[in-house]
DNA sequence: GCTGCATGATGAG
DNA sequence: TCATCCTGCAGCA
């Protein structure tokens, strides 16, 4: 359950195993064998995020020079609720050093980068010294086996090959995404502007606003919660109701935010003075950790998100929470008047 | 061994 | 607003 940060993540670990390799690219599953069969042999030439999109582009092997032309294919992969990742490879090359252990997921699931000491826990080699890949576990959809390493992709929301018109019209539908240079949308301001107008032209509640993809991309129900606890912007409150400075701020303050999560591999909104692990009322509230876990407690990172009940970190009353359209929502009552 | 929930999105009604 | 997609895990027996 990847929030934008993870995306991004997943995309620099992609090109870090694959860019430029010829991959064979295949459906164990079956769901996606037509899609595969469309991308299998290709080069992978790019891997990007846009939100909670995943984009890798693939162009046949006698293509010379790089770019984006006709004959390049987007694979557009979405997580989704379940969706998931799993890498394992030889354990020699770079890339596995840069991504960590093989054999431990990241997009979804805790793995850590360093392997926690486990060197070559997964760096499956036959008696012959030759590394060959495990055998997909579970329903994987898609697989791309290159020469040193494997990806597997299950339970996706989206899987599909798109030209880069297709690819476009994807993009054009969503809103600027905090972690591309420029948003995505050419310049910070352009950026910013974007949300902060498309924000304040409608009367729907700011909280439910900022888990559009089309408004911003790459919010998701943690960031959402955080980010409006920070701005003290009560999230019931109406978009057009919010002053343009303020939205300013939590965009601004989104940037930081989720850029922060890109590179340390987990989500952590507590400012350090506000950092106390108090152990979550006795709940265990998980997140996509795929970097250093304990760098800050999973107890101590966050203001609101999953901490209904206990005192709000700052002024003591009790954290709210509310469904709104089908997620949950967190809030204090009082900081975020 | 179950059961219900989860950081998401879509399409029908 | 609801059902559905589809998976792993915590919590419970």
């Amino acid at each position: 359950m990847p929030e934008g940060h993870t995306v991004h993540r997943l995309a620099r670990a992609l090109a870090g195993l694959f860019d430029g390799e010829a991959l064979a690219v295949s459906s164990p599953q079956g769901r996606f064998a037509g899609g595969a069969a469309l991308l299998d042999g290709q080069r992978m030439v790019a891997a990007e995020a846009w939100g909670k999109q995943l984009f890798c582009a693939f162009a046949p092997v006698d293509r010379r020079g790089d770019g984006t032309p006709d004959d390049v294919r987007w694979l557009r992969v979405h997580l989704g609720l379940y969706g998931a990742w799993s890498f394992a490879g030889d354990g020699s090359a770079e890339v596995v050093h840069a991504i960590g252990a093989p054999r431990r997921r990241i997009g979804e699931r805790e793995s850590t980068p360093d392997g926690g000491g486990d060197a070559g826990a997964g760096a499956d080699a036959d008696a012959a010294g030759e590394w060959a890949p495990p055998a997909p576990r579970g329903a994987v959809r898609l697989r791309l086996l290159g020469a040193h390493a494997v990806a597997d992709l299950t339970g996706p929301t989206a899987c599909e090959v798109l030209t880069g018109a297709e690819k476009a019209a994807v993009e054009a539908r969503l809103g600027p995404d905090p972690i591309r240079d420029g948003g995505g949308r050419g310049s910070p301001d352009a950026a910013r502007s974007a949300f902060v107008d498309r924000v304040r032209r409608s009367r729907v509640t700011v909280g439910q606003q900022l888990m559009d993809q089309a408004v911003i991309a790459g919010v998701g129900n943690i960031y959402r919660a955080e980010a409006l606890f920070r701005a003290g912007v009560d999230p019931l409150r109406p978009g057009r109701d919010v002053p343009e400075a303020v939205l300013a701020q939590v965009w601004d303050d989104l940037v930081v935010l989720m850029r922060d999560g890109a590179e340390r591999g987990a989500i952590v909104t507590t400012r350090p003075e506000h950092r106390v692990a108090d152990g979550g009322g006795g709940r265990v509230t998980r997140q996509n950790t795929d970097g250093d876990v304990d760098a800050v407690p999973r107890d101590a990172s966050f203001y609101v998100y999953h901490r209904d009940g206990l005192p709000c970190r700052v002024c003591g009353a009790p954290v709210l929470t509310k469904e709104l359209a089908g997620r949950n929502l967190f809030w204090c009552g009082v900081c975020q008047a």
